[in-house]
DNA sequence: CTTGGCACTTAGGCGTGTTGAGTGCTAACT
DNA sequence: AGTTAGCACTCAACACGCCTAAGTGCCAAG
C-alpha cells in the first residue's frame, strides 16, 4: 500500500470533484485516471485516506468528497502552481497598464483579478507607512469650516473636514500652513505626530485652538492611512458557485461587506514560501466563512498590502493560485514604475 | 360588484403576499381581514382583478399572488406612506450628525438605509455641477509626474496624476498654478474647459506642453465629477430575501457592480408628486432586475443625486418608501449645514 | 349583488418500489 | 505484502400512486 499512490489518489479526488461538484467513487476514478490498479485497491487507500481524515463521505455508499484537511494537503504538498497562458499574461500587461491614477490600478486589477478567477476579488490599498509628506493645504470652505487635505510621496491625496474658531481667516491659515509644512514636510506619516505636537506648543497663544484644531485632522489623515480600506469585486461570481448552496451565501456577503472582517482576514494571513497563502475552509478565523477559502499574497514595497480572492472551498486552486500570484507580481511592478 | 372593495381586496392581497410570501386565497383573506363579505364574493372580486391583469394564479387553483402591474396600482393608488417611528428618527439623526466627511455621511447613509429597509442600498455621490473651483494645486511626484489636485467648493477633492516634459521644475508649476488659478478660481465646473483654453492659449511656447497636459487633467476632472461614483451596502439582504428564489440573485449582483448600470438606472427614475419614485419588476430597463424593484428619490441641492434601495418585488413598498424618503431627507439636511 | 354549496383542480406530503452508484469485506491470487 | 475479483449490503434519488388541503369557478337561491 504504497504512499505515494495514495496521495496520487487523494490529488485525482480533488481534481475530479472541483470539476464535477460531485462526490467521486472508485470506479468512475479508475476510469478516468489512468492508476494502473483496479478499483478495489482505490477502495482501500480510500478508507485510508478517510481513516485520516482527508476525505469524507457525506453518506454511506456514496463518492467521497474532500475534507478541508484534504484540500490543505493538496495544496501544500501536491499541486504544483500552472503557469498562465501567454494571452492571459498580455491581458493583465495590456489592462494595468493603461491605468493612470491609483484608485485606476487597483479598480482594474479586482476586476481582472475577478475576471481571471470566476471569484470575488479583493484588493486592499497599499499602506502609506512608508511614505512621508509631500504637501498639506488648508481651504476655507465656510466661516469656521476647513478642509485639510495632504498628499503624500506616493500619489495618495486624502481629505478631511475640520472645525475651527469662526473668526479664522486665509491669511492665518497660510500662516500656519507655512509653519507646518516646515516642520514636517518629508516627514514619515507615522512621525507627523510629534512633530506637530513639537510644532503647536510654539504657537502664539491666540493661534493655540486652530493649531490644535488643524494639527489633530493632520494627525488623523497620518494615522488613519488607506492602509485600512479594501476594494472589491466579482461578487455575482458567488452566486453561480453557491447555486446548489444557497445558505452560505449570506453569511460571505456579510463577511465581504465588513471592511473590519475582511482587513482582519487579509492582514492575517502568512505568506508561505511560495509568497501566496491560502486559508481553507475552517481555517478561516471568522464563521461565516466556513465554507470558503481565501488566496492571497502581499504586493507593492515589501509585500505588506494584500490582494486575493475568496470562493468556495472547492476551488481549483492551482489555477487560481497562478492568477493571484501572477496579478500580485505585475500589480507590484505597476507601482514601482510610477 | 362595488369598485373600492376590489381595491380592498388588493390591498389586502399585497400585504398579506409580502409577509407570508404565499399565494393569498379567499378564504385566508377573508379571515384576516374584516371585509363584511363571505369568501365567494372576495372570489368574484379576484376573478375580475385577475381579468384586469392585476393578480395572477401560479398555477390553478392556488391562491394569487399581485402582478407588477398590481403592484403598480397599489403603490401609486392605495398605499399610504407611513411615517417612521420616534426611535427611528432619533437613530438617522444621531448616526447622520456624528459624521464629517462627505464620503462619511454617505458611507453613513448607506448603511443606516440598507439596516433600515432589509435591502440593498444605494446612494449616488452629489454632483458637482452647482459647484465651482475652490482651489488647485501641482505636486511633482517624480520627474515628469505630476499630481493634478482640484478642489472644489462643495469640499471634495479630486485627484490625478499627469504626464509632464521631462525637464519639467517646481518653479514653472508654482507660476502655471498661478495663471491658471487667476482664471479658474471661482468658476463653475461646466465652465473650466473654455476659461483653461484662452490660458493657455496665451502662454509663452516653451510652456505650451506642459500646459496643455495639466490643462487637460484639470478638464478631465472637472468633468467627471463624482456624479458617477456610487456606494452601496446590504448586498447580504439580497441573499435572505431571495432564499427561496436562488435563479436570480446572480444578474442583480451583476447589475449592482455595474456602476454603469446603476447610475443609469438611478438618473432614469422620475419623480412623482410624493418625491419618491418606484420601479416594479419588468418595469426596469434592465433584464437582470426583472423581478426587482427600485425606490429611490433626488436628495441635496436641486435633489439631483439620487438615493435609494433596489429588492425583490414582493417587499413592503409603504414602509421602505417612508424610510428612503426620511433618509433623504435627513441628508439634504446634513449637506445644507456643511 | 351576495351567498352557500358543490364539483373540480392541483401542489405537496407520504409510503412504496426500484435503480444504480458505491462501499466494505472476504477469499483467492501474485 | 499488496492486489484483485466477487458479492452482499446501503442508501440517495427517482418514479409512481394515493391522499389531503387549499383553493377555484360556477350556479342557483336569497
Amino acid at each position: 500500500m504504497s504512499e505515494p499512490r495514495r496521495l496520487e489518489v487523494l490529488r485525482a479526488i480533488v481534481e475530479d470533484y472541483v470539476h464535477s461538484r460531485e462526490p467521486v467513487g472508485s470506479k468512475a476514478l479508475v476510469e478516468r485516471h489512468r492508476l494502473g490498479v483496479s478499483s478495489a485497491t482505490i477502495r482501500n487507500d480510500m478508507a485510508l485516506l478517510e481513516e485520516e481524515g482527508l476525505i469524507t463521505a457525506p453518506h454511506t455508499s456514496s463518492g467521497r468528497i474532500p475534507t478541508d484537511k484534504g484540500y490543505r494537503l493538496f495544496v501544500d504538498r501536491i499541486a504544483e502552481v500552472k503557469p498562465l497562458s501567454a494571452p492571459e499574461k498580455r491581458a493583465i500587461r495590456a489592462l494595468l497598464e493603461s491605468a493612470d491614477d491609483l484608485d485606476d490600478v487597483l479598480d482594474r486589477t479586482v476586476r481582472l483579478l475577478a475576471q481571471l478567477t470566476n471569484q470575488v476579488a479583493v484588493v486592499q490599498y497599499p499602506h502609506l507607512g512608508a511614505a512621508s509628506v509631500r504637501h498639506i493645504e488648508f481651504v476655507l470652505l465656510a466661516p469656521g469650516r476647513v478642509l485639510v487635505v495632504l498628499i503624500s510621496t506616493n500619489g495618495a491625496v486624502q481629505q478631511r473636514v475640520a472645525s475651527v474658531p469662526a473668526g479664522t481667516g486665509e491669511d492665518e491659515l497660510a500662516d500656519l500652513r507655512q509653519r507646518f509644512l516646515g516642520k514636517v514636510s518629508g516627514v514619515r506619516l507615522p512621525s507627523v505626530p510629534q512633530e506637530l505636537a513639537a510644532c503647536t506648543a510654539e504657537l502664539p497663544p491666540a493661534r493655540q485652538a486652530l493649531g490644535q484644531s488643524l494639527a489633530h485632522s493632520l494627525e488623523q489623515l497620518s494615522a488613519a492611512n488607506r492602509e485600512d480600506r479594501i476594494v472589491m469585486a466579482g461578487t455575482a461570481n458567488l452566486a453561480r458557485s453557491t447555486l446548489d448552496f444557497p445558505l452560505t451565501i449570506g453569511p460571505v456577503l456579510e463577511a465581504l461587506e465588513e471592511q473590519v472582517v475582511m482587513l482582519r482576514l487579509l492582514s492575517e494571513m502568512e505568506q508561505d514560501a511560495l509568497g501566496v497563502s491560502v486559508r481553507i475552509g475552517r481555517e478561516n478565523p471568522y464563521g461565516g466563512l466556513a465554507e470558503a477559502s481565501v488566496i492571497a499574497t502581499g504586493y507593492g514595497p515589501d509585500a505588506l498590502a494584500k490582494v486575493g480572492i475568496l470562493g468556495p472551498t472547492r476551488m481549483d486552486y492551482p489555477t487560481t493560485m497562478a492568477a493571484v500570484r501572477a496579478v500580485a507580481r505585475y500589480l507590484s511592478r505597476i507601482l514601482d514604475e510610477s
